[in-house]
DNA sequence: CCATATTGCGTGCATATACACCTATACGCC
DNA sequence: GGCGTATAGGTGTATATGCACGCAATATGG
């Protein structure tokens, strides 16, 4: 028996998230970004401009959390964060030209690690498996 | 659409494993350990001392992670670290009674953690997400 | 219009994660 | 025994994660 054995829902949530991020870190390793990366400049992209809040809303994730993960990419210029006239409170996240390049390129090896696991695993199979991690989510949800 | 529903393997991982570690955090947050110091402590507990590696490969994590998350229940005294007479390179972990002691309280929490997920998200069901979870990440082993 | 509540956000702290690189020890072969 | 190699482990750096707390700006109620 290995810990792979303990039939803890979070320790298994939590070793497969670590391999699988492992594996896409591995494949778009080319395009100079991380998964976790690729996947806030998307929804930048996708969402348009939004407030950290709203941001952290689409993403599911901690405002906190968020507005750290932004340093980096707002650092090497792939998002830009401006203030707003209306109410001083709230910055404005948006993507820059130079992070829609990023993401272009991301996205064709994200395409790649995607087919390869659903080669591997199963199209099907990657679906139903997506569709009950999202449903145990939101069993737990607060 | 939110970020939910982009079809990002990874992201749904990371974000289930995310909420799914709070839940956890949530109800075993009495015990005074987190759910990862929680799964590490079983391990030790249940396969007896073991050097570094050796416990990483029972956790499927990577070595140097595992070490630093030790350094918190070493300072908390649940686990001794000794050095080894025939080979000084290897350092042996073990629980403590203390350790001993913790484990047993948090594991009536996580029971009633298990339980709750399986009440709310169904037993068969949750078994057979913790299956696939594990299929996958054997699926994008290096 | 002022006092209070709410909201948006940043920061300190602690833990988690892993890669690259380093040191020390053991082992194997000659 | 000594040298090259393999192995166990630590450390620097960077990102990820989220709670507690604080601050500033806005909204609200009287």
């Amino acid at each position: 028996m290995s810990a792979l054995d303990i039939p803890c829902y979070s320790f298994t949530a939590r070793h497969a998230s670590r391999h699988l991020a492992q594996f896409y870190e591995r494949m778009i390793i080319g395009s100079g970004i991380h998964i976790q990366q690729f996947t806030i400049l998307a929804i930048i992209k996708h969402k348009g401009p939004l407030s950290i809040i709203e941001l952290a809303q689409e993403l599911a994730m901690d405002r906190t959390t968020l507005a750290r993960s932004l340093n980096p990419i707002e650092r090497d210029s792939y998002i830009s964060i401006a203030s707003n006239k209306e109410d001083q409170r709230i910055r404005i996240v948006s993507i820059t030209p130079k992070g829609k390049e990023k993401l272009e390129v991301a996205i064709k090896l994200w395409r790649k690690a995607q087919a390869e696991f659903e080669s591997r695993f199963g199209v099907e199979r990657a679906a139903k498996l997506r569709e009950e991690l999202r449903a145990a989510a939101e069993a737990v949800a607060a």
